[in-house]
Formats: C-alpha cells, structure tokens, sequence
DNA sequence: GCTAGATACTTGCGCAAGCAACTAGTTCAG
DNA sequence: CTGAACTAGTTGCTTGCGCAAGTATCTAGC
C-alpha cells in the first residue's frame, strides 16, 4: 500500500506548493499592476492574449478558456475593459452569434506601459519564492520547462 | 540583448504555463468538493492544514499566510466552518488578542470523508493536463518535486 | 420552409474576497 | 503607572465571480 499511498501524498504535496506559488505571484503581481495601471492580473492577461494573437483576433470562448474564467465572467471583464477603450468587440460577419475582440491603440499603449512593470514584478516574486525553502524546486523546475 | 530578453519571455511563459494549470485544477477541485462535502478549495484547504497541525494550534496569521488569503478573509472563512461545527475557536492564554482554531470530530469527519475525492479528482485532473501540450511539461516536473 | 435543438453571448442574483476603519489587548519609554 | 505605538482580529463597504436563466443565431431533420 506504501507505493500508491505515496504518489497520493506527492501529489497533494505538489498541489499545495504549486497554489502557494501561484497564490503569492499572484498578490504580487495584482499589486504591482493594480499600482501602475490600474489593471487585474486577468485584465492584464487579456490584453496580454490578444497582443499575442499578432493581426487574429479571438473569440470571448477562447478568451475564456485562455482566462480559466467562466463566460459571464469573460462577459464583464470584456465590458470593463471595452468602457476603458482598451479593446474594441468586432461581430463575426460569418457567425453572427461570435464576437471577436481586438485591441485598440489605447489597450496597446497601456500593454506596452504595463508589461516592463509586469516582467520586473515577476521576476522579483520568482526570486522571492526561491528562497522559500518548500517553492524553490517549483521555481527551478518552472525555469527549466521547454521553452517554445 | 538576446539572452536577457529570452530570460524575461521564458518566465512570462512560465507563469502562464503555472496560472493554467493552476486555474484548471482549481475548477475540478471546486466543483468535486462542492458536489460532495459542500465544501471550497479554500475551506478544504483549511481543514486539511488545521489536521496535519496534529495536536498543534494554528492562529489566524497562520491560518491566513497557509491560504494566501487576507485577514478578514480568513476571519469570514473561519466563522463559515465554525457555524458548520467542523471547527471552534480557542482564545489564547498567554496573549488574550490571538485565537486558536482546531478542527472538532465532525470536521475530522468530513475532511476524512473528502479527502479521497479529493484525491481522486486532483489525480484526473492532472492526468488530463498532461494531454495537454502546453501543460504536459509542469505536470511533469510537479511529480518529480523533492519527496519531502 | 419550418420547427427542435445546439451554440454564443448577456443578465440577475447571491457569495466570497479585499481594503480601510475600528476594537481590544500588549509592549515599552519616560 | 500612564499613554503612545504596535499587533490580532472583526466589521462595513465595494467589487468581481459563478450559476442559472434568457435572448439571438445557427444547424439538422422532416
């Protein structure tokens, strides 16, 4: 029983540690761009996705598959960004039930603002987390993945 | 320039890579123990803490740090399990402005009958990241974190 | 061409989280 | 011994989330 007792343990142990590391970047960085642009770690995120999608837009479905979010969610966080004019929602012409979304110049400009800010907070909880005795094998291994 | 840049981007995609699994995860767990204990991932959380605290108080600061979670936060968080019964308060003798929180026998209980599903659903739910591209290689990493 | 069911998004409602202000208890300088 | 500074926890207010229900659009079968 040992055996399969203690992949459970390893498991629950991994998950613990991956929220704790989760959880703590996530106050950091909420602070830092909440401080400096007044942006959501998922606002960010969202600006963030459709900067990446270069010239192709994205549906509020994959947005909120790209968000973890619910669709109402995805729905609201869509909106308040729209009332800031960070992004614009575009009708699909061949789905009329799909809306895209786009970036506008001003959602550009505060990415571009928000991201060096984005980038330092990160790479400081990084390093914060790596001297927490029980995160630091996480951090290793998160430096260490494939990069794309 | 190369090399810094990449280090900053290889990081970014990291904790894009992390807020995922995370989220996913997350979801499953959310809505497995809500079906059968009727209880959060937090509130589970708390539990499972409270009773690998064996025979050791936590204090709210603790409680609040365990869970990446604000004060008064844990504060409403303690007060929900406590109206459940499955936890009670202790006022501190030495310094009578801290509280200690212990699970009682029906919070045992119900952690006990959880955790299983618990289990379970973190066990499939990391099964089905690993088929997925993006997510394979933390998950992989996550099972070969140091057995403590 | 029309109706039944699926899909994409929006809206109403209740819950839990964070911040800031508050209370109660502790510590320490003078 | 007294009051100022600090710490632990709680409470009021606001905000964002998920669920479930609603509307609009698309697709298939007859």
């Amino acid at each position: 029983m040992g055996i399969k007792d203690d992949a459970v343990e390893v498991r629950a142990q991994g998950w613990r540690t991956l929220a704790a590391l989760h959880g703590s970047i996530e106050a950091e960085l909420e602070k830092a761009l909440q401080a400096s642009s007044d942006l959501s770690v998922v606002e960010y995120a969202v600006l963030d996705a459709l900067s990446r999608q270069d010239g192709w837009h994205m549906r509020m479905q994959q947005l909120a598959r790209a968000t973890a979010l619910s669709s109402s969610a995805t729905t609201r966080l869509v909106n308040r960004l729209e009332d800031r004019g960070l992004l614009t929602r575009i009708l699909c012409a061949d789905d009329r039930r799909g809306i895209y979304t786009e970036l506008t110049m001003t959602g550009q400009k505060l990415l571009e603002a928000a991201k060096p800010v984005h980038d330092e907070t990160l790479a400081s909880a990084l390093e914060a987390a790596e001297s927490v005795p029980e995160l630091e094998p996480l951090v290793r291994a998160l430096g260490a993945l494939q990069r794309v």
